[in-house]
DNA sequence: CCAGTAATTATTCAAGCGTATAATTATTTT
DNA sequence: AAAATAATTATACGCTTGAATAATTACTGG
C-alpha cells in the first residue's frame, strides 16, 4: 500500500516558467500540430504537472496567444537582425532581408507547422486575429521601409502607392517561397529558395539586388 | 416511461452520402478550423448521426484525407476551368489564371482555413504529406504550362531551368498573396491583389499581361 | 531555524473524444 | 406481401480533454 513518492521539483521565477511552457508549446504544436497541443502534453514536455499551466496561464488558449506572439516575434527578429539586415547601404539590406527571410533558420518545416496551426486557429479567434494582423502589418512594414530606401538611394522614386504595392508583391512572394520551402524541404536545392526571392524582388522592384554596392 | 421515438432517415446512394459527409466535414473545418472537427461535430452537420461516418469512412483519419483530396481538387479547379483561362491566348489564358487564382471564389477566408488546417496535419501525416505534395506539384505544372506557351508566343525564349524558376516564383507570390488576401480580407481593396499579382508575374516574366492580344 | 507563503504536485470532475457493436428500419428482392 | 439486405440509428466503452480544487513542499524573511 506505498503509495509512490511526491515527485520533488524546483520553483523557477515565474518569468522563466512562463518562458518554458511557452517553449514546450511551441516545441509540441512544431513536432505534432496543433491538435497534439494539449495541457498535458505541454507540461509532460515542460517537465512539469499540468496543473502547473494553470497557475501562469488563467486557460490553455491564453497559452496558446503567448506561444503566437513569442513565435511571430522570433521569426520577424530573425529575419530583421540577421547578417546584413542592419548595416550597409539600403540595397544590401534589402537583398539581406530577403535572403535571410528564405534560409534556415527561418524556412524550417517546424515553424511553418507553427505558423499554419496558429493561421488556423486565428481565422476563427479574435485575439489570435489580432496577433496574426499585427505581426503581419509589422513584417510588411519593415520591409516596405527597405524598399522605399533602396529605390531612393537608387534614384528610382516611387509614390506612396506604389510603395504600397511593391511591399504586398515582395512580401507576398517571399511568404509564398518560404512556405514552400518549409512545407517541401526536400523539393528545392540549397540556395535556390534564396537566389529565386532576391531575382523575384530584384524584377519587381527594378533594382540589382546582386552586385555588392562596394563592388561598383 | 416513454423513449423518444428513433429518427426517421432515408437511405442514400453510397457517392451522395460519401461527397456529403465530405462536404460537412469541410464545412466545419472552415468555420472552426481543424480542432472543432469531431465525428460529432461533422455527422450533426451532415444531419446524420456519428456512426455513420464509421460505415462509410475507415476512420475519422480517412474522412479527413478524402476532405483534403476533394478540397484542393476544387480549388485547383476553380481556377483552371475559370473565364479566359481554357480559350484565347497564351498570354490571356495565363492573365485569367493568375487573376481567378487572386479574386472571389478563390481568395475566401474559409478556403484559407482550410488550407492551413490540412497543411498543419499534412506536416507530420504521411498520408496527408502525399496529397499536398500532389497537389501543389499540379497546381505549379499547370502554371509553368502557361507561362512557357506565352513566353513562346512572345518569342522570349526560356530554358527549362529558367522556366521551372519563373514557375516557382510566380506560383511563390500568386500563393503568397492568395493567402493575405484570404487571411486579412478587409486588408485590401476589391480587385486589388489581382492586379498586383498581375503585375507581379508580369515583372517577373517580363511579360506584357494588360493589353489583351486582340488589342494589339 | 522557524513560520509563512506560494509554487508545484496530486487528485478529481464532468464533458467530449474516436471507435465498436447492437438494434432498427427503409428499401429491394422474390 | 413477405423475406432478405444493408443503411442508418442508438447505445456503450474506455480514454482523453480542460479545468477546478486539495494537498504538499521548496523557498524566503525574520
Amino acid at each position: 500500500m506505498s503509495s509512490p513518492p511526491r515527485r520533488k521539483f524546483r520553483r523557477e521565477p515565474a518569468s522563466q516558467r512562463k518562458d518554458d511552457l511557452i517553449a514546450a508549446t511551441l516545441q509540441v504544436i512544431s513536432e505534432s500540430g496543433v491538435r497534439a497541443a494539449t495541457v498535458r502534453t505541454i507540461a509532460e514536455r515542460a517537465e512539469v504537472t499540468q496543473g502547473l499551466i494553470r497557475h501562469y496561464f488563467s486557460s490553455k488558449e491564453d497559452l496558446i496567444a503567448a506561444a503566437y506572439e513569442h513565435h511571430m516575434t522570433q521569426m520577424t527578429d530573425a529575419v530583421t537582425t540577421a547578417e546584413h539586415v542592419t548595416e550597409g547601404t539600403a540595397r544590401d539590406r534589402l537583398a539581406g532581408f530577403v535572403m535571410a527571410s528564405l534560409s534556415p533558420p527561418v524556412v524550417n518545416p517546424g515553424w511553418v507547422a507553427l505558423w499554419s496551426g496558429f493561421l488556423n486557429e486565428a481565422l476563427h479567434d479574435a485575439d489570435l486575429n489580432k496577433i496574426h494582423q499585427r505581426t503581419y502589418h509589422h513584417f510588411r512594414d519593415q520591409l516596405e521601409a527597405l524598399i522605399a530606401a533602396a529605390l531612393r538611394e537608387a534614384d528610382l522614386p516611387a509614390t506612396p502607392e506604389r510603395l504600397r504595392q511593391l511591399a504586398i508583391a515582395s512580401n507576398g512572394v517571399i511568404d509564398g517561397l518560404w512556405l514552400e520551402g518549409g512545407a517541401l524541404p526536400q523539393e528545392f536545392a540549397t540556395g535556390e529558395l534564396a537566389k529565386i526571392g532576391l531575382d523575384s524582388v530584384a524584377a519587381l522592384t527594378g533594382l540589382d539586388l546582386h552586385r555588392k554596392a562596394t563592388d561598383i
